[in-house]
DNA sequence: TGATTAAATGGACGTGCGTCCACTTCATGA
DNA sequence: TCATGAAGTGGACGCACGTCCATTTAATCA
């Protein structure tokens, strides 16, 4: 983790836009780009989501189809290009947390607090893009690097405590556990505790750390 | 739960057939649903499950779409109703093994390792019910009564292992926890660890066991 | 048996997704 | 400045889902 730049992430993560490949990006591409972005922005803030179809969006951008489709290849990675800046940030923060001093298990769980807090915040959008992913793609999220950071970050944190001794119980499979905890932050089910369920937040925030092994 | 039969619990979660309020089913209805399914088992077994449409089965079992979607009005609910007798099945060993002496957490062990095994049994059939959830109803899973029988089976148990006194941890929100526990064991997660991870069963068991707490 | 009505049928239809490809536009370098 | 080709564009298209409804069929009762 050490010899692995802020800045490599954090590129390895901007999945959505011209991504870090190809080095350049022709000039009317940009233009549609960020038309489609804002445009894509608009819809989203004053319809629901879900009811945003991908033919809008390019309709409300002034471009076809085709051309909203060679960028965004799903409304998945188009509302994920939307949260570019909310995940830059919980990123950092966790890079902070993970670095500063202090019990690898009470950092686990401000881990924790802090991805319910950004599944919370950007709920609607997450939900959203997560619905066109039905067709052969379903399993794309459990490959998006974004989520790999995810489970590595709280491996991290539980093999650090299985080293300090903070771990009461050994042999525990800390890649499955890890894997595992993230499972309630599945937007779907998250939304549906939230929204249909109505659970409190707090609950959601509580409960999940204390899933976690002590 | 005592008050309660098995039979009211079976009969409830018998989704896709003919439901439990309508009293009768008219003899032509009956005979198409059964070629349906026939038509369904034979398609999906010689096929790959996700590329079959709704239209090939409608096809197949010499009947049109709109018959097809009155009875099943979806892929998920036509899987189901394929699924009916291991489900039988799994409540009824479930029922036996709740009902068995034994310290509850133990139980819950064999209970989440039932569950597991099911999940393993046919995954198939589940993961390719679980495709067209996509619309609105993506959330229907955990509006299923399959699923609330398993939180709450879960959640029983845990209050029996409180009760008991076999809880180290006091405080603990039982009622998250047992919908948390069940959500690595949703599908697409499942079969994301087996298919393309390639974890064995017997970690995934083990793993989830050792999440529940103690 | 014939009339009545509620249920069942099936295929045409509308919708949104995602692909495809003939055409256009941009960047480069001679 | 203009030729060249690589990258970008956009709308027509095919697919599968799920709905709709005019027609058919089964159950009931006189």
């Amino acid at each position: 983790m050490s010899t692995m730049s802020r800045r490599e992430l954090v590129v390895g993560l901007n999945y959505a836009g011209r991504d870090a490949g190809s080095p350049v990006e022709r000039s009317d591409a940009a233009r549609n780009r960020l038309k489609v972005v804002k445009a894509a922005r608009v819809l989203f803030e004053e319809r629901d989501i879900t009811s945003v179809t991908m033919e809008d969006v390019a309709r409300a951008a002034g471009v076809g189809k085709g051309t909203l489709y060679r960028r965004f290849p799903n409304k998945g990675l188009l509302c994920q290009a939307l949260l570019d800046e909310p995940t830059r940030l919980v990123q950092a923060e966790a890079m902070r947390l993970v670095s500063s001093s202090g019990e690898p298990l009470d950092k686990l769980g401000e881990f924790l607090g802090m991805l319910v807090r950004f599944t919370e915040e950007n709920l609607d959008l997450l939900y959203g893009g997560n619905e066109p992913l039905c067709g052969a793609d379903r399993l794309a999220r459990f490959a998006h690097p974004a989520y790999d950071w995810r489970r590595w970050t709280i491996l991290g944190l539980l093999q650090a405590a299985e080293r300090v001794g903070e771990l009461v119980e050994s042999d525990l499979d800390l890649e499955y556990i890890a894997a595992a905890i993230l499972a309630p932050l599945d937007v779907d089910f998250y939304y549906y505790q939230r929204r249909v369920q109505g659970i409190p937040q707090q609950r959601i925030s509580d409960g999940l750390r204390s899933l976690a092994p002590s």
